[in-house]
DNA sequence: AGCACGCCGACT
DNA sequence: GTCGGCGTGCTC
């Protein structure tokens, strides 16, 4: 008879429950950290990550409460030392259990799976999967410096590339020179969205063999997400390609992380822990001493001032690939100055005249708006009704297409009223243009167009209603690339890594609402979004010399513009970077935010506001965290940006510190004042609460 | 988060 | 009489 052991298991806990830690089991079979159980947990039984083992009892609940390991999940490695540490350290950092990021980690089918149906299916699959490596195109000297300094050094590196100097080549051959020097190796590439970019996971595949890849990303059925994960587990699959959840794939032989379009928002997660994928990365890099590179045309402002010279204290090494390839050149920007056209415009004269002629030629045009629907709010010019949602703070927009008003939010969907619903009055109107309103203005301006075979022009709109349908999004695509449209019309979506060749005119209709933005990253993201939507003009060679970027502006000396105009980046960011010092906003500073749900927006400020007194009170009374309470800055609670959602009162509080570390500790004490708070009985309207560490926009 | 227990309204 | 509404409480 062996003697048991006592284990601490992670499992899928609630973030803020009593209940956040590590469970403690009993086992009679010898067990090591990292391997997968079952145990009991209340009614159920559930998946468990071993994370400590012990010859001595836990002395933090009676040993009766103690139970047995059910099942152990066996022919799995257990999950290695840095796949345990990049877990922990997320928890940590994001203030969540340590069970839930671990168990979210996993493969959402291996938590129903019974270790006998786990071990029918690692029969099936447990199989050597091969490797093929084509090889690829001869490199450009740029291209080939950029892996010299990469095969020099350890990294991080922040690979700042133009649209179209081959950023995609480095990578692949990044990969390739892992894989000579060691067959086993394991690369990760990281991409914002896998639905816009199958390009690249066809390229992946050309090149290294359709089995050597495997990708993880949201849109995969869960037998798929399964199989993939135990590919990579296994060591079998050489490649990961996936979205942010990608970077907690189990990869024992890692040796390679390309974060690609690095600066993409979409890299943090917005719900659960609320981790940056991109972060992360660097974190999981240096835990596998694996380089990590990060790649984009216009760089976040955080990682650009990481990679500023190492004398000035940068940590990332930048690695600089200016020119396109081929004779490919940036296309021209053009400003429109909205204040010269008459009021109201909504596409100026010289724009129409630019796309006529282009479509007139055979090329083809892309137009940004970044707002669906037909007009942003309905409203009553007699008494000045507007079509406000009932459930949240913010109005219902026009959908002609089915005469609907619809909240962006909640999802509140109802038919248009005939009349003011206040006063009967029968002439209510939309205010301001979406896509859908952009779409039917153009087909009207452009009536009399013909194409060059005589036909008339072609006009398309892609945006989240269009591509609701699952495949949808790839079927609108495949017509733009056949050439079945003139003039494609849409949100950001469409402007984000598509490779349409044939388009020579871009066009920005309004994007001023940005430049003033309370967002203090605003501007980037629309710089960003610009010079990206700018790369996709003229990517043929061959018409990229008569390809334009033309941009609508009240206001056309922005530097922004100027900045663009030149795609001079680094002069935006140094602009930018500046303003961000003065004000000393990320990245200069760190920033947290403690966010309330509540049934009234009274309720939700209280709990904030309550959990900084306490915090505050206690901080300053004990002479070790005194000085906590100077290094940080906690902000009065505010209601958020979108006050009420789905009749739920949302309010926040800012939390905001030059050390990352006094930052980290303020949010720790915070998390046990939160618990204090929440359980007074004047708190009871509150319905939850949640941090978002490095938080997006504030 | 689940999943129980528990105490009040409209159905076979 | 019971099916089920979601309020409160517990899970090693």
């Amino acid at each position: 008879m062996t003697t048991p052991s006592w284990i601490e298991i992670a499992v899928q806990t609630p973030a803020h429950s009593q209940v956040g830690g590590l469970l403690s089991y009993r086992s009679t079979r010898a067990l090591t950290p990292g391997q997968l159980v079952r145990v009991p947990l209340g009614q159920r039984d559930v998946l468990g990550v071993v994370w400590s083992v012990s010859e001595t009892a836990p002395d933090n609940i009676p040993l009766s409460a103690v139970r047995e390991v059910t099942a152990v999940l066996e022919g799995l490695a257990p999950l290695d030392d840095a796949w345990r540490q990049l877990v922990q350290f997320s928890a940590q950092y994001y203030q969540r259990s340590l069970g839930e990021v671990a168990l979210s980690a996993l493969p959402p089918q291996l938590r129903d799976l019974t270790a006998e149906q786990l071990a029918r299916r690692l029969k099936k699959q447990n199989t050597e999967r091969t490797v093929q490596t084509t090889p690829g195109p001869a490199l450009s000297p740029e291209q080939s410096a950029v892996l010299e300094q990469m095969a020099q050094g350890t990294g991080p590196f922040l690979l700042f590339g133009s649209t179209g100097s081959g950023k995609t080549e480095v990578y692949l051959q990044a990969v390739e020179r892992m894989l000579a020097a060691n067959p086993q190796a394991q690369a990760l590439l990281m991409v914002p969205e896998i639905n816009l970019t199958p390009q690249l996971e066809e390229r992946v595949q050309a090149r290294f063999g359709a089995e050597a890849v495997v990708s993880m990303h949201s849109g995969m059925t869960p037998a798929q997400r399964l199989k993939g994960w135990l590919a990579a587990h296994a060591g079998h699959a050489r490649i990961v390609l996936g979205t942010r959840m990608a970077i907690f794939a189990s990869m024992p032989h890692l040796q390679l992380i390309v974060v690609d379009e690095e600066h993409d928002p979409s890299y943090k997660q917005q719900e659960g822990a609320r981790y940056s994928a991109r972060d992360l990365a660097v974190y999981r890099g240096r835990l596998h001493k694996a380089p990590v590179l990060l790649a984009s045309a216009t760089p976040s402002l955080e990682s650009w001032h990481h990679s500023r010279p190492a004398e000035e204290g940068g940590r990332y090494v930048r690695l600089h690939m200016p020119s396109r390839i081929g004779t490919g050149l940036l296309p021209k920007v053009r400003r429109v100055d909205m204040n010269k056209q008459p009021r109201r415009t909504v596409l100026s004269a010289p724009l129409v005249a630019a796309l006529q002629e282009r479509v007139e030629r055979g090329e083809q045009c892309m137009l940004l708006l970044n707002r669906r629907g037909y007009a942003p709010v309905l409203h009553c010019a007699d008494c000045g009704w507007k079509s406000e949602c009932k459930h949240c703070s913010a109005f219902r927009v026009f959908h002609k297409i089915d005469r609907t008003l619809r909240c962006h939010h909640c999802g509140l969907t109802e038919r248009v009223p005939r009349a003011c619903p206040e006063c009967g009055n029968a002439d209510i109107a939309p205010i301001g243009r979406g896509t859908e309103q952009l779409e039917e203005h153009l087909g009207e301006l452009l009536a009399h167009v013909l194409r060059p075979d005589g036909t008339p022009v072609r006009i398309a709109r892609i945006d989240a209603d269009t591509t609701r349908l699952k495949g949808a999004l790839e079927s609108q695509l495949a017509q733009v690339h056949s050439g079945e449209v003139d003039i494609l019309v849409g949100t950001q979506m469409i402007a984000k890594g598509h490779d349409f060749r044939r388009i020579t005119l871009v066009a920005a209709v309004n994007p001023d609402t940005a430049l003033f933005s309370s967002d203090f990253r605003a501007p980037e993201r629309l710089f960003a979004l610009l010079m990206q939507a700018a790369g996709r003009a003229g990517r043929d060679a061959a018409q990229s010399a008569t390809s334009e970027m033309w941009v609508q502006t009240f206001h056309p000396q922005h530097a922004l513009f100027e900045a663009l105009k030149k795609h001079d980046y680094p002069a935006f960011a140094a602009s930018e970077l500046a303003e961000r010092t003065a004000a000393d906003l990320p990245p200069i500073s760190h920033q947290a935010l403690l966010r309330a749900d509540a049934r009234t927006q009274d309720a939700a400020q209280a709990l904030l506001n309550a959990a900084r007194e306490t915090l505050e009170a206690q901080l300053s009374a004990d002479p070790a965290t005194a000085d906590l309470v100077m290094q940080v800055s906690v902000y009065p609670a505010v209601p958020m940006s979108m006050q009420r959602v789905a009749d739920v009162e949302r309010a926040q509080m800012l939390l905001e510190s030059p050390s990352r570390m006094a930052l980290q500790k303020m949010l720790w004490h915070l998390h046990g004042v939160l618990h204090q708070v929440r359980s007074q009985p004047e708190h009871k309207g509150v319905i939850r609460w949640l941090v978002d560490v490095d938080p997006q926009a504030i």
